[in-house]
DNA sequence: CTCTTTTGCTTGGCTGGCCAAGGAATGGGT
DNA sequence: ACCCATTCCTTGGCCAGCCAAGCAAAAGAG
């Protein structure tokens, strides 16, 4: 079954997205990904987005919020509001930073830890889930021409020259 | 899957996104790309997302808002609030169905009309930068296996039975 | 002809995410 | 020592997008 069913393909763009169609099945794509995630990320108490975050607190420890806004990649008011949020859900504990009071140092509390095996459980099934019928070899080429695609996006977002310490 | 490049690659994937590395590339590509739409779509007066209802109407002329709900995906709420703002911005016009009177019936106004340049070079132009250094068949071949991997997800949102009239 | 179900859309509430603006603290230059 | 630029974070405002409820009209039972 190589699925070459002429079902329901291409989902009919719209012509005005001719000039752009891997970005269009790109945006849809992605789109349904995410809600996939968020149905399974809900019976954890997370929104989508959130666990990336936290993904990055129990890979780093504590954490300067400016290096999680950095890995990221997000803006600085989204952090901190998310921030707000897990912390009010006792995930994520707040202190300041006693070497720089400007600053705020982020981790992972207990419950936030507790998490963590929902959470790679959850993206693991996903990824199979999506990539079904994906042989490993397709598997690797999606992998790769997107990683070329990110890089195309980060250069056209300004800050090329990126790839910093990342002391984590 | 070799990688092992020390440059800069991966832009370090989380340990934990270890079991969905394709997805967590896909999250991150695909909000670059969002955001570098954008961008481009803030000098046109849209906000990202409200391109794609735009396509439909310039495609379809007036149509019946369930059917935007349908073919965009979205939920029905979402759509009828982005079109009271589109509206609001004269891009839109909405009215009651006369054959029934739970409908409304939606199109492209002319100042909606006028957009439609504007977006396909912008859809265009961000395609080009995206997919820059991809050679004809790593795009095909990209566009395909994101093809495969919408398929699967549009199976897992339950809904399987899809593909519907789509009179337009 | 009535009662129930289904369809279409709206409102309210919540999150992620952006931008713009602003307040502290730090650090660099003179 | 001083002042100014930079860094770090917060707040407010806005939009896309979700879900849950709800209301009105249409289509199916009985």
């Amino acid at each position: 079954m190589t699925a070459v069913e002429p079902v329901c393909t291409e989902e009919q763009l719209p012509s005005a997205a001719r000039g752009g169609p891997v970005g269009h099945t790109l945006a849809r794509v992605s789109r349904a990904h995410r809600i996939a995630m968020g149905r399974r990320l809900r019976d954890l108490g997370l929104y989508p987005g959130q666990e990336l975050m936290m993904m990055r607190l129990w890979d780093c420890g504590a954490v300067r919020q400016s290096e999680l806004i950095q890995s990221l990649g997000l803006d600085p008011s989204t952090v901190t509001k998310m921030l707000q949020r897990l912390e009010q859900c006792g995930y994520v504990h707040r202190s300041p930073d006693p070497a720089d009071r400007r600053a705020v140092r982020v981790e992972a509390t207990e419950r936030g830890q507790a998490l963590r095996a929902g959470v790679e459980d959850a993206w693991s099934d996903l990824e199979a889930s999506s990539l079904a019928g994906l042989g490993p070899a397709e598997r690797a080429e999606l992998a790769r021409l997107l990683g070329l695609v990110a890089d195309n996006l980060r250069e056209e977002a300004g800050e090329a020259g990126d790839c910093p310490p990342l002391n984590c």
